[in-house]
DNA sequence: CGTTCCGGCTAACGAGTGTTAGCCGGACGG
DNA sequence: CCGTCCGGCTAACACTCGTTAGCCGGAACG
């Protein structure tokens, strides 16, 4: 039913907005966090309907305000986007380099990496998917680093597809296509992932782990027979 | 190397455009296909810079004249989009159906497919790229139309995996899942395809297509012996 | 040779939008 | 009780863009 389009419901935050969280929300939302909530809004729309089509009146009507009071929080909407990009990237190779630090043979940390990649992109759906899609209205120091830290990312995947094929656990005819492939497949989590549905997260990407070895040809939990078909 | 990103070089048209092709070519362009061209200019910049930021005198630059005079030749820039989009949809849905009409058993069919997809991704990777990016910047007689020959195409994946799990041929947990990982990874293809490469898209398609069938535990020649691994 | 019309061009409109300026009420510290 | 400053608001600026209006040269055709 989801078919594949922009995301259309739940909550998420950004990171950044995540963090601190003291107790007080009913209250008339003491003072502080205000901008945090600004990010929420802001991720929201730029996940809906996207950074350019999203106007900074409507950044205001969700948090209640007009417009131009948002400056009093914010410096810019491109501020917005960076902040929001930025904290994305860097809480994704955070994950991706836990992953890897848990150690295991190559089999064992490629699941591991590819979980951790899935169950991003279905809980973070919309950090994700703006973190995919709207690169190009980054402006330009910044969207040099962010590139940097995607290439970072997703060589990590491909250098483990080129360990495990040298191991001869994995038998591939392209370490980059291959890494592309669960690449993508996991980013497109974050196009259709339902977070009202009763799919767990961490069991989709359980799931997912599994399709990404058993593409690799090591569809086995015992690594012991190679015998790559 | 070439990172996740929006597509970035290359030549591609669009259907429409890429039917009428007479001879005349170098000596001053005739007349026709003022149409054509203009539609291949909206098309590269739609996929590499985006619907909205594109504006109507770029799309003129490209061919040489003022913005304005595009409407000479094109009712709006909203309609560009529609033909770009209703021509992508149609022709993957036209190949699609090649593919499965062409018969076989759901093993091969499913391969047909998936190498269509990622094929076609990868030669007309511009027209996919918009296809699967731009949708919400269509308005909305035509969004709904577009999007249910998406649904239409992505459920033919669906069916068949359903068809191949049931008569055992895969193991797969769920069929929708398998679905969206295939349809996501040749999806994937058109953001990061580099035609000017070594890489042919069918020698691609090939491979992809047996990620596929892998990762739907069905990966020998041979649908006698399902032994994973 | 005249007319018609195709396909350019410039000027301009009108709507939309990010951002700045400047005002003002009220909470809070002294 | 007074001043300060936080955080709202409205008005307005400065653009950008899609689109329309209207002009005009030149090719094609009778």
């Amino acid at each position: 039913m989801p078919t594949r389009e922009r995301p259309s419901g739940g909550r998420t935050h950004v990171p950044s907005a995540a963090a601190r969280r003291d107790g007080s929300d009913a209250p008339g939302e003491r003072a502080a966090d205000r901008h945090g909530a600004i990010l929420d809004a802001a991720l929201e729309l730029f996940a809906t309907i996207g950074y350019r089509a999203t106007t900074m009146a409507q950044i205001g009507d969700r948090i209640g305000i007009r417009g131009p009071s948002l400056y009093k929080h914010v410096h810019s909407k491109q501020e917005m986007l960076v902040e929001i990009m930025a904290g994305m990237m860097e809480e994704l190779l955070r994950r991706q380099r836990a992953a890897l630090d848990a150690g295991g043979d190559v089999r064992e940390r490629l699941e591991r990496i590819t979980a951790v990649h899935v169950q991003y992109h279905a809980e973070h759906r919309y950090e994700a998917f703006v973190g995919h899609h709207e690169i190009d209205n980054l402006e330009e120091p910044e969207r040099s680093r962010i590139l940097d830290l995607r290439r970072e990312y997703e060589s990590r995947f491909r250098e483990l597809v080129q360990e495990g094929r040298e191991l001869e656990v994995f038998g591939t005819s392209s370490d980059r296509w291959a890494s592309y492939a669960i690449l993508d497949m996991g980013i497109g989590v974050s196009a259709w992932y339902n977070p009202g549905g009763s799919v767990a997260p961490d069991e989709l990407a359980a799931t997912y782990a599994e399709f990404a070895v058993r593409m690799l040809g090591a569809g086995e939990p015992t690594a012991t027979g190679p015998r790559g078909a």
